[in-house]
Order: C-alpha cells, then structure tokens, then sequence
DNA sequence: GCTGGCATGTAACAAGTTACATGATTTT
DNA sequence: AAAATCATGTAACTTGTTACATGCCAGC
C-alpha cells in the first residue's frame, strides 16, 4: 500500500508563471472575478500571457487553497452570482519573492516581470534586463556559431533563412535591452 | 456501463505539431530510434522544437497506432535494444497534407515548416511566408493602435517598453519575409 | 573507480487548447 | 429574432517539465 508517498506540500515553493501572472493581476487591479480577469487580461497583458478560460478558472481555487488569494461570494439577483478573488497579505509576499527571482534564460517570465514592472523597485529591474541581456547574448554567439557551420544549400537554406530571423532578433533585443536600460534610469533616477 | 462512447478515432485527423515534427525528421533522415531524433532535434531544429524526452518517448507509439510511421526492433548484444522507427506511405501522405495547411497566426507551426521547407513546394513556401507576413502586419497595426493610447507614465510606461519590442520585432520580422520571399525566388527559379 | 554515452521508459505535474453545458439579460 | 454580454465551470486532450528507474559499456 504506497498511499501516502509525499503528496508534496508545495506550498512553500515558488510560485508558477500562471500564478504569479494572476496574483499580479489582483495586486493591481485590485479585487475582481474570473470573468473580469479574463477581459483584463485580453485588454492589456494578453500579448504576453492570455489563460484560457478553462485554465483560469482552475488556477483560482488553487490560489486560494495556497492562502495567497481569497474568495468572496457576491450573490446578485439579475446576474449570476459571482465569486470575487483578492489578493493576500501571503499572497503579496510571495509574489514579491517571485518578481525579486532572476530565472536565467526564461523569456516570458521576464516579460511578465517587465509588463507589471510598477510592483518592483527600480533596481529589481534592472538586474532582470541585464540577465536578459546575458541570455539574449549567449543565444546570439549560439546562432552565429551554427550559422557559421550553414552551408546555404539543401536543407540548409532554410536553416539559414530561420537563422538569420533569429540573429537579427537577437541583435534587435540587445539594442531594446540597451534602451530601455537608459530610459528606466533617466524615469527613475 | 459506458464504456464505448467515443473512444475518439482521431486517425484521420490532421497531426498535431509534434506529431508532424518527428515524422518531417523521420522523413528527412530516415530510420532512427527515439534517442537519435533527440541528438538530432538537439543539434538542429532544437531552437524550434524540442521535445523533453518523456514527451518523444510518448509520441512514437502514438504515431505507430496510426499508422504514419512503423517500429521495428533491433536486438544488440553490447548495447540495449532499439527501436528504430521509420515514416510509413500514410505517415507521408498525412506528413504532406500537413505542410501544405495554411494555419493563420500559428507562427511556431510556419517555422518549423519552413525549417523543413525541403519538404515542400516552393510554390508552398511562397503562399507560407505571405500568410506569416499578413499575421505580422496584423499584429503590427494592434500594437500600433495600443502604443497610441500608451500614457507612459505608471503601469504604461512598463507596457510602453513591451510594446516598443513588440512593435520593432514585428518590422524586423516584416523585413526578413521579404527577403525571404525574395531569396527563395532566386533560388528556385 | 567514476563519468559519460547508449537506450528506454514511468510518474507526477503544470500549461494550454477546444468543445461542451447552462441560463438570464441586453443590445442590435 | 438573433447575437452578444454576464458568469461559471467540466471534460478530454496535447504539450511540456522535472525527477525517478534501470543497466551495460567505453574511456579517462
């Protein structure tokens, strides 16, 4: 009988990109439903992380069984009723250690990062985009090595053609990493 | 006792990504064990796709119940046994269907097609690339329309940063389709 | 003696998709 | 009369991750 083998009490763990996307979500928009969060999402951060309704509404009870989201239910007559997230005291501090967490090499949690900037200290985020530009770099030597190695002809060609997408980008973003670096540093001091 | 309700014969269904991923390799460099497609996608398609291990391990027999690819059983002394799979007739036809679908806004799908673009057409190419275009010029006139109405100041000008990147990938990404077309023209006539 | 390569998998999740299900109200 | 909005979910998948499990052989 190996029933109770660890069903692991995450609790403790760091949050995952959904969560934090959500609870970042509530800490600025302030207490809202799963349907709100959805239009939120769709109107502003949906270019970067956009859950599908099913997902949502299934990260929610978890959040809220983790203590860093509470329910309320508001029972409404011509509407159905609807079930209210906030933000927890437990909540704000494990989003705030996820948003001070530098993950080398993952993309998207540092765009998510970025986009909810205003929930970090200045300097929190400039050590995110120096690690984005550490990672960018380290793609870029990748990419010019391999491409190096192309030969242009067979399947090759396409190789190449992908590869010169993927450089450019990668120069491209160094270029944004360098800019928005100036600019956060003139808007903050 | 439901048990037969639509165990869902899905075989005549287009693949999904993975699913057409492994048999372009498969199709591309033959005969090979779930190990060798991971060197191989490793090494090359790696920056597109890459598979965990558990997930490939997990595909190839799904792909053998449908009959587009056959596994065969090679039997080592010094070593562990193989399974080599290899494409099937069905595989291939499937394979080709799925290369030439034109999937709007399914931008990981268009790079991989292109990656094994020696698959396909020129012709399918072409219409490839002018579809990934219209995505980007879309997406482009979105973020324009957003950037607009961007204040740059709180949460906005964190928004502001995102949709600058957003804005300049999606003209360098304009650029290189037309490069692209243009290259792929000359070179086959 | 240890590491790394060869070779195949399972388990347990999290993330994300489409389709299904319900039902009232408001706008076109 | 039809479509969109409000509001919450379930079901069934595919995708993808990390960790676990096994075991032999070659080279340092």
């Amino acid at each position: 009988m190996a029933l109770s083998s660890k069903p692991v009490p995450q609790s403790t763990h760091s949050l995952t990109t959904t969560e934090a996307a959500v609870l970042a979500l509530l800490a600025i928009n302030g207490e809202q439903s799963g349907y709100d969060l959805l239009k939120a999402a769709n109107a502003s951060i949906g270019y970067l992380w956009a859950p599908a309704k099913s997902q949502l509404y299934a990260v929610l009870p978890r959040l809220v069984k983790e203590g860093t989201a509470r329910r309320r239910r508001i029972v409404q007559e011509r509407r159905p009723d609807k079930q209210l997230y906030g933000i927890t005291k437990e909540g704000r501090r494990r989003l705030q250690t996820w948003l001070e967490t530098i993950e080398p090499g993952a993309f998207d949690a540092f765009y998510l990062r970025l986009f909810v900037g205003g929930l970090s200290r200045p300097d929190v985020l400039l050590a995110h985009i120096e690690q984005f530009k550490e990672d960018v770099e380290g793609q870029l030597a990748e990419y010019r090595a391999v491409e190096q190695r192309n030969t242009r002809r067979g399947h090759d060609l396409f190789h190449h053609f992908l590869l010169r997408l993927g450089i450019d980008r990668a120069e491209l973003s160094l270029r944004w990493a360098h800019e928005t670096l100036a600019e956060l540093r003139k808007a903050t001091g």
